[in-house]
DNA sequence: CAGCTAATTAACTTATTGGTTAAATATTGT
DNA sequence: ACAATATTTAACCAATAAGTTAATTAGCTG
């Protein structure tokens, strides 16, 4: 039952509130109480958002008096974009541009395409 | 209840199985029976994971007699890239260089640290 | 048409998720 | 010690997700 990380970092992800709470970190640290600031939520609902994205090692938290300041680690991100970076063909084109270029070759014209 | 693509896009790549299933449409098209055989669930489990992979724009179905030929399908890994690309300073460490950089021209240090 | 293969839909079960309110805990400041 | 503020935990609820088996649909082929 113990996810691999990548599914833990997509699921923690995958939820609007929680993605606004690291666009929010990503400006600096905040604690609960600013976090939740924004939302209609309760606090015991962020309380738990929070978790999930500390469980998935998004954020960590600090201990300043009664504050638990969070902010936001780049670790899984990271991860997640390397993951990404293996399906890079299947969007920046090179993959069809290089279809192209094959059949071009095939066809024997050291020139390419004229239009 | 309408969700935003982003988050489609993440949920529906949030489970191994269909991260599994994308992996192996990485390697070219294939049947609902072939992308089920490496797995030892149900066909109807199968089945739904590629509708929610449909629905969330990574895969597109052709078909041809009684197959349902299925590939990947780019886009929505290119918005979710690019999602991420806003984050890239909180991993690849430029944000931390820019900042020793900031803090040895304050020094007022025209060649930067000696070691 | 009958039968085979491919795939989906229906109906159901169980576990997880995302939220709630109320109570508890932690830490500071008087 | 007490009150105030910040945050978490507990207990609960409704909706969703991921799986199952059984039945159905779709298209080919003899």
């Amino acid at each position: 039952m113990t996810q691999d990380s990548l599914t833990t970092t997509l699921s923690a992800l995958a939820d609007p509130t929680r993605r606004a709470i690291l666009a929010r970190l990503s400006q600096g640290q905040a604690t609960v109480n600013d976090l939740a600031e924004p939302f209609q939520m309760s606090l015991p609902a962020i309380s738990k958002h929070l978790k999930v994205l500390e469980r998935a090692g998004l954020i960590s938290r600090g201990r300043q008096a009664q504050w638990r300041p969070c902010r936001l680690e780049g670790a899984p991100l990271k991860s997640l974009a390397e993951w990404l970076e293996t399906y890079r063909r299947f969007w920046d084109g090179s993959f069809d541009r290089m279809d192209d270029y094959l059949k071009e070759i095939q066809k024997g014209d050291p020139n390419g395409p004229r239009n």
